[in-house]
Formats: C-alpha cells, structure tokens, sequence
RNA sequence: GCGCCCGUAGCUCAACCGGAUAGAGCAUCCGCCUUCUAAGCGGACGGUUGCAGGUUCGAGUCCUGCCGGGCGCGCCA
C-alpha cells in the first residue's frame, strides 16, 4: 500500500476503533472529486448499515476525531457521508522526500515472496508467428516482469509446441524434398540405434545446408494443405509422427534440427519484441514422463475405459455445466493434448517445483484447462489454486472476428513489426532527427519507437477483453501511446542532463504549484497500481499509472519552469523530475519497453 | 441444446470491495512554440453505460428476464 494510505488508514482505524466502529472499514481511497480533496473514506456509510445509524452523524464524529492530526489540510463531510481528506503540502513533501531517498521509489514487495512459472508465448516450430502469438507473448512477459519485481522467483517458459502431427508432416515434406535426407532418416531409422557423436555432427552439418528455416516456413503450410486433401499423405505424417515418439534415430535426429533451427530464430524475434524465456521447454520433455503417468493415474483408479479411450472423469457434484473428462489415452493409443499437460505439470513439480503457475493462454482454452487443473488435483499433481490460467481476449478484426489480413490470411508477427519500424523511421525523419543520429543509433531508435507503439497498444487494454486490432492505432504515435510515454522520458533525460552539465542538484521537494501537488500524489500512487496489477495480473494498470505519470509530468513540464527557475524551487523539480522518470523507466520496463537517450 | 465472456461518447478503450459530476485517446472545432524536445499543453463538442425489472441510502458494477455479438463443448494442439 503506498505511504500516504498507509497512514491515513492508520488515523482512520484510530478514529474508527476510538468511536467503537468497525475497524475493517477505516480505509482510504484516492478521492474520485480531485477538486474536493486527495483521499476519500466511504467507511461511515458502510458503518452505517452495519450498526444500524446515521451516517453523517457517524462521519461527523470521525471528522471531530480526525480534524486534529497534523498531516491533514482539512477535513470534511460531504453528501450522504464521505469523509473527504486533503492533504498538508508539508505532509505531500515529506512523503515526496521519502519516495526519492527510496531506491525502488515507493514500490514495495509481496510479504511472501513464492516461486512462480509462467508459461506464456507457445510458439511451435516451423509456424512463424502470427499476431495472436504477440498477446501471448508480451502479457506473459510483462506479469514475469511485475512478479519479479515485486520478490517472487520467477521463470518463463515458451512451451515450445514442438512434438505434435506437424512434426511428422514436416518430416515427410523434408524427405520428399531432398533424397539426401530421406536417406540420412531412413538409414538411420532402420539401424535403430544412435549415430556415433562424429556421424551426429556430419548430419546435423548436412541438414542445416539443406534445411533453414526459411525452408520450413515455407514447407510447413504446403505440407499441412496436403495433409488436409490427402488421405496417403496425411496417414503417412501420422506413422512419421508415431515413429518419432517412439523415438526413432532418424526421425528423431532431423526433428533436432527442426527445433534447433526454430528456436534460434524463434528466440531472436522474441527479443527484438522485448520478450526473454528463461526455458525453451517443449512438449517433448513431458512425452518420456507420460508412461509412468499414465501407469500412476491407473494406480490411483482414476483411469476409465471409455470408447476405446482411457479417460479421467473431472466432474464435481453440483457443477452447472458438464466438463468433458480429460483425454489421456486416445482410442489409437497416442498421448492427447490434454495428457501432455499433465504431464508437463509433473515434469515442472519436479524440477522447478513451482507455488504456482501461470499459464498465459487465449481464454478460448478456458474450459481445456479447467478439466487438466482439476485432473490434476485429483492425481494429488497440484493444489487447489496453485495452477492458474490467465487468459486474454482474442485480437478482432473490425469484423469482430479474429484478426486477419484483407487478403484473409493471419499477418505475420514480423510484418507487423516492419510496418510499424516503416512509419517510425518516417515520422523520425519529419522531426528532423535522422541527422545529428548515427545510423544505428537511428535504426534502433525507430524500433524502440515501434516496438513500443505496439506493445503499449496491446497492453493498455485489460487483457480479458477482446479488442478490435486497427493498424492505424498500433502504428499511432500521439496521444495515449507507447511513444508519447518514450517521448516524455526523454524529455526528462533531456532536462536532467543540462543540469548535469550545469552542476545543479536536486533537492527537497517544496510544493506549491497544483501540476507538483498532483505529481507527489501520483508518485505516492506507484506502489498500488503494482500491488493491483500484481494481484489482478494486469499489466494495464501499469500502463495506466506510467502515462498518467507521464499526463501529469507534461502538465507539470508546460506550467512549471524547471532549469529557469533558481533556488530550492529549482532543486524541488529536478527532484520531481528525477523521480518521475525514475518510476517511469520503472513501468516500462515492467511492460517490456524502454526509454531512448534522445529522440 | 448446455456453458463461459462481452455490450460504456461517432471510433478504440478505462473505471480500485457497489459511492459524489462515468474517465482517456482518436476524430471535429478554438487557442498556445522569443523558457528546459509542440510525438507537447489548455479549452470546446460529445453519454438514458443494449432493453426491462429487482436488491440497496446509493448500481456501469450485484440478482432475474429479454435482445444483440463472440467463444467453447473427447480422440487437432
């Protein structure tokens, strides 16, 4: 909880407790009549109801109580029974003092601090990323973020989706397209033993001539529209993907080069989008674990033959709706979706042995995970609460549909990106900053600029919601967006480094014009929008306390003279200025941003 | 058929445990660069929170029904 509540609450359950009112009611919020006062306490309404009188005789005795204390400029009554609360300017500085001496500038921790995995992004190989990998991706990337920042131990994983059917269409299409490699598969396949590390590097030395990734991009989709009309085809990707789970050498082998060569590409892209996984884990590293699951779940008596699958029923009594049982055994005797979950959650509690995990998912998968978390608790795999999806809403097209191009197909994630550096670059150069850059100084400006456009874009929305994806807005740089709040950090980067240069110093902060008075109480403010987007898992209210910090600091910028003014009043606002772009850096690096030196 | 989510300004989105006058951005219009970066700042315009009931001192928020939209419901992942 942010200072200054933290000692309002603390006069309030004083004042509630002395009266003999309900403690838990003495709270403060910040007010919703900015122009009335700073906080607001509902609590004498609420007592109201609860001991059965008056509320404004209840708020009339709060206020008697609470008129005394040295930290409050005033305090009044208003309407049925708030009791509205308006701050000392010294009480402001004083907090505003204590929020710059503050390393991590107000910011507080969890009181337990856990380990928590997220799992978010999905990619799988040989499918370049789409746009609706980048909710995935850069959601999952920003609650490691926060829960890092706020003490959990935290690890990303990308959930590689890397032991499906698509591996074996790609194996096939890889095989019809060079002799050489259906002959390397088939050679070793029929060996059935592992080539000597000598002929492994020979192979893999081969194969990346042979097969890039470009290859596979443009493999993987007339593979899967041939497997889709084609009844032989589709039926031999099937024994190829059997015969890799069964771990055949060569199938084995050249799927290691597929997902070698995906991943490094894969992992270059992500970091560009300022998105890093501690773990490149894959469905594959649960398939060896599924045997002895499968075998456990039977122990257990949780396993029911049902149309020739092996099922386990997730029902509860008094359940609304009817889940379908989780899928652990198909009738042909293959490990389903669902099973690798599971096994995936064991192959986690083994290793990493998570409090909790976050699975960053499209909520169109909601029920999915429901039946696999309840499976789950069922085998004694997890807790109740400890397995948590955290799903988002899909990116519509204007069509209210999931999004896709005009030609109707998915934009790819790399294109969007491009488009966005394009217009970056462009309204650089309006500015007239592409000639005192050096080039690369200059290409990495546009991408920051676009990268946060995008991003801020995406994560400004609560991501529960779906939202109409408009290029014209991702590519926006004015108003409520990623740049505007680049745009400001360097302009306090700007002013602080004249001073620098200057030889002038912050100092304590004097409070006297509203634009610094609203500043201290936003600054104040840091710390409950990270507890609340800690707890809610919701990175948009991070995103929405980094630009009405920013709103606010631009307001301050126009009325507030910094470096002409002289004195204290100078030494104040470099203060505020500091701070302001020290939370600032803060939020976006929580979003996965950064702040250009100039722009 | 059953279940989940959504419906807020012309458009795109917010709204902390139910609180006062529902907020931003874009678009439109009017001002502001002879002080630190105008990707900025100020102002105007714009609302029966899908509809109808209910609970409550108080409802965008909770409950019921209806209308409209999206999604999910065993052998894809």
């Amino acid at each position: 909880m942010s200072g200054l509540r933290r000692a309002i609450d603390q006069r309030l359950a004083r004042a509630f407790g002395s009266l003999g009112l309900p403690v838990d009611l003495a709270r403060a919020t910040p007010s919703d009549r900015p122009d009335l006062a700073d906080f607001q306490c509902n609590g004498a309404l609420a007592a109201a109801k609860r001991v059965g009188r008056n509320p404004r005789e209840i708020a009339a005795a709060v206020v008697e109580v609470l008129g005394a204390a040295p930290e409050f400029a005033s305090v009044e009554i208003a309407g049925p029974g708030f009791i509205n609360l308006r701050l000392s300017d010294a009480a402001l500085s004083a907090r505003a003092d204590e929020i710059a001496a503050d390393p991590r500038l107000g910011a507080g921790r969890v009181a337990t601090p856990r380990r928590i995995l997220i799992d978010y992004g999905g990619p799988n190989v040989a499918k370049p990323m789409h746009v609706g990998h980048l909710r995935s991706s850069i959601i999952g990337e920003s609650l490691k973020r926060i829960h890092r920042f706020r003490g959990d131990t935290t690890v990303g994983d990308a959930h590689f989706g890397d032991w499906g059917y698509q591996m074996g269409l790609l194996i096939g299409a890889a095989m019809d397209a060079d002799p050489w490699i259906q002959a390397l598969v088939e050679d070793l396949n029929t060996a059935g033993v592992e080539p000597s590390p000598e002929a492994e590097a020979a192979a893999f030395e081969g194969l990346s001539q042979r097969i890039s990734l470009a290859d596979l991009d443009r493999m993987y989709p007339e593979a899967a529209a041939l497997g889709k009309s084609d009844e032989a085809y589709r039926n031999r990707a099937r024994r190829l993907t059997a015969a890799l789970q069964s771990r055949r050498p060569g199938c084995l082998l050249l799927w290691r080069h597929f997902a070698r060569v995906t991943q490094v590409a894969l992992a270059r892209d992500f970091h560009a989008l300022g998105v890093d996984f501690d773990l490149w884990k894959g469905e594959s590293d649960a398939d060896p674990l599924i045997p002895e699951m499968v075998a456990d779940l039977e122990a257990r008596g949780l396993l029911e033959d049902d149309q020739g699958a092996r099922i386990v029923r997730v029902g509860y009594q008094g359940d609304k709706r009817d889940l379908p049982p989780l899928l652990v055994v198909s009738s042909e005797g293959s490990a389903m979706y669902g099973t690798t979950d599971l096994a995936t959650i064991l192959d986690r509690r083994r290793t990493f042995d998570p409090e909790q995990v976050l699975y960053v998912v499209d909520q169109r998968q909601a029920d999915h995970f429901e039946v696999v978390f309840r499976a789950a608790v069922l085998a004694g795999y997890a807790a109740e609460g400890q397995l948590e999806h955290i799903g988002f809403g899909t990116m519509n097209g204007t069509d209210g549909k999931p999004f896709k191009t005009r030609e109707g197909g998915v934009l790819k994630l790399n294109d969007l990106i491009e488009m966005t550096r394009d217009r970056a670059r462009e309204r650089l150069r309006e500015a007239g900053l592409g000639a005192e850059l050096a080039p690369e100084a200059f290409e990495a400006t546009a991408h920051q600029v676009a990268v946060a456009a995008l991003k801020f874009a995406d994560l400004s929305n609560f991501r529960g919601t779906s939202y109409v994806f408009d290029l014209d807005r991702f590519t926006s740089f004015e108003g409520k967006t990623g740049p505007y709040l680049l745009y400001q950090a360097v302009r306090i980067k700007s002013v602080l480094r004249r001073a620098a240069e200057q030889g002038l110093e912050a100092g304590p902060i004097r409070i006297e014009d509203p634009a610094e008075r609203e500043l201290a109480l936003l600054l104040d403010a840091f710390d409950d929008a990270l507890a609340e987007a800690y707890d809610r898992r919701a990175p948009n209210l991070v995103a929405d306390h980094a630009y009405r910090l920013a709103q606010a600091f631009s307001r301050f910028y126009a009325a507030c003279p910094i470096l002409p003014a002289e004195g204290e009043v100078r030494a104040s606002r470099l203060s505020l200025a500091g701070m302001v772009l020290g939370q600032l850096e803060l939020c976006l690096d929580l979003l996965g941003l950064s702040a250009p030196e100039r722009m």
